[in-house]
DNA sequence: CCTGATTGATCACTTCGACATATCAATCAT
DNA sequence: ATGATTGATATGTCGAAGTGATCAATCAGG
């Protein structure tokens, strides 16, 4: 038995007349006779009482009307599923940022892939470093990752997708919350919080920023990410150099300042190169569109279909 | 898309290996491949990830083999229940009883069938003169009749399947309720309660025992039914012959007794000869099975009712 | 690094059956 | 009666499903 059958008996069921059915179905009414035939052989039982005249059920055709109705249905459905997923439009996407991005470039992102790709779930991982994104990345744990470049080797693909200065946090009633326009020399005698750990793209930037102004900073703390050291400087604890991002997220007695010659950070979205996953396509295409990329080359689309046959 | 193809794509789905799952499906292997890559044409992208040493599922073919085996599942459980349905063993039968049949060959049958075929449902109509039976057969709103022959036409099957004499129901205080050996001439001087419609085999056959008895019943009453009559006796308005059948259903009041020389009635099974229902060809198959026709092959033993009844 | 084994893809060929055209047989309306 | 309608039947054709042989790649093991 094969879909044929299945979908002229329906047609026939439905029409109740041979040649009508046959018409729709754009065969000739002999082969629909032979196939309806050979349905009937297989099943072992008339599905149809003919006449000349009229075409009407047997009980086992009234019960496989609605069967196949059924089937037909779910066929049309499973190849809709496939289609859907096929271009993208349903699907996983496992997404990672770094601490201070998940303020600023998961609201967007997550905002634009839920309307443009509704079908799209998002599995975020926030506050993940940069070299674990790498590792997750590579070992297909992830997706997408939003992180700080730069990032070795070409199995990855990053576009920087924004840029923010170093801001200075300072508690409210530090002397600097007042001042205007800070440069990087005024911070000389100020004591920092850092970050831990040694793979930190932003305490690199800290760091080089200081030294470009010409001194070493005095460490008071160091802490595991932003969401610890903001109460810190609110404490009065130290002063820390954060990236702009954590505007979006204001602390009670903690306040930023521009700082005139600090470095910038680049924040940067990376996939694997050889990624196919056609959501994760799917997601890397409407974020382009939606102008994320503003840095970004172009990219090839979804697959073209002689790509897949061949 | 033919389910050939979705048997393919199951079986590769399964076994992750062209040359197995090509085993299995009794094809040789590039047939196998080639009707895969059908597929994956049809529905515009990869479902399987192959290099020469593993095969794997993309994303939209691991959805695809849930479908699938669905879609499979619901095709082979359609043939399963249009083989059910052929066979009689699924279905529903609309099966009509005389008055007092209802009494005795309902719970028989009733019985049998569920034992023998619980696929098929009873649509019981109890109390249908055998006329009102006739006619719902020949119409098609009937499939079975438990009536009382003869029936004309021969478009309709009737066998006999029981017989029971016409027996007396008398009042409790009544004299004849005491006596033994009582013979229709007993009961010249007695009221009688008859059933109403002229159309009455039991009324017929009360008549004609009366007459050959010699003597016209005196008519107390007429009423349209057993479940009437009885409680008339009961109240002591006069007494009634009717089917032995009614025994199973004994009422206070009412004495039921033989009469040595009253006729007997049939009761008989009808169907339309050219029913090809087959759940209903299952009925009679089991009832015939079960003993039910025992008097009924005989037709030809006893051709003297034949003659008779000319 | 070879080398043989394994595995899926490709190619050329065959065969079977799905379908078309022509025709027939039965039924119905007039 | 007669023409129209409708499904079944007869016969032929072409496409595609399948086969066998072969190729290309990957992997294990010395």
């Amino acid at each position: 038995m094969e879909l044929r059958h299945l979908r002229y008996f329906a047609a026939v069921a439905e029409t109740k007349h041979f040649g009508r059915a046959a018409e729709r179905l754009h065969i000739a009414q002999p082969a629909l006779s032979q196939a309806v035939r050979q349905l009937e052989a297989e099943l072992g039982t008339r599905l149809f009482v003919r006449t000349t005249r009229h075409v009407e059920l047997t009980a086992a055709g009234e019960f496989l009307r609605d069967e196949t109705a059924r089937v037909l249905a779910a066929v049309e459905a499973s190849v809709r599923g496939v289609r859907r997923i096929a271009e993208g439009r349903q699907g996983l996407v496992r997404i990672a940022f770094t601490g201070t991005a998940a303020y600023t470039q998961l609201p967007q992102i997550a905002r634009i892939v839920k309307r443009e790709l509704p079908g799209v779930a998002l599995e975020i991982h926030a506050d993940l470093l940069t070299h674990a994104q790498v590792s997750g990345l590579t070992d297909g744990s992830l997706d997408l990752g939003v992180l700080r470049p730069p990032t070795t080797g070409d199995a990855l693909t990053v576009r920087t997708i924004a840029q923010e200065p170093l801001v200075l946090a300072v508690p409210v009633d530090h002397p600097l919350a007042q001042q205007t326009d800070i440069a990087m020399a005024d911070l000389r005698a100020e004591e920092f919080i850092l970050f831990s750990g040694a793979e930190s793209v932003v305490n690199d930037a800290v760091l080089t920023s200081c030294r470009e102004a010409g001194f070493t900073p005095t460490v008071a703390h160091r802490v595991a990410g932003t969401a610890v050291m903001l109460p810190l400087v609110a404490a009065a604890l130290g002063v820390a150099l954060v990236p702009g991002s954590v505007r979006a997220a204001q602390l009670d007695g903690v306040v930023l300042r521009d700082v005139s010659d600090a470095a910038s950070l680049d924040l940067a979205l990376a996939w694997r190169t050889d990624d196919t996953d056609p959501s994760v396509l799917a997601v890397l295409d409407v974020l382009e569109a939606a102008g994320q990329f503003t840095s970004l080359p172009e990219r090839d689309s979804t697959p073209e279909l002689d790509e897949v046959s061949r």
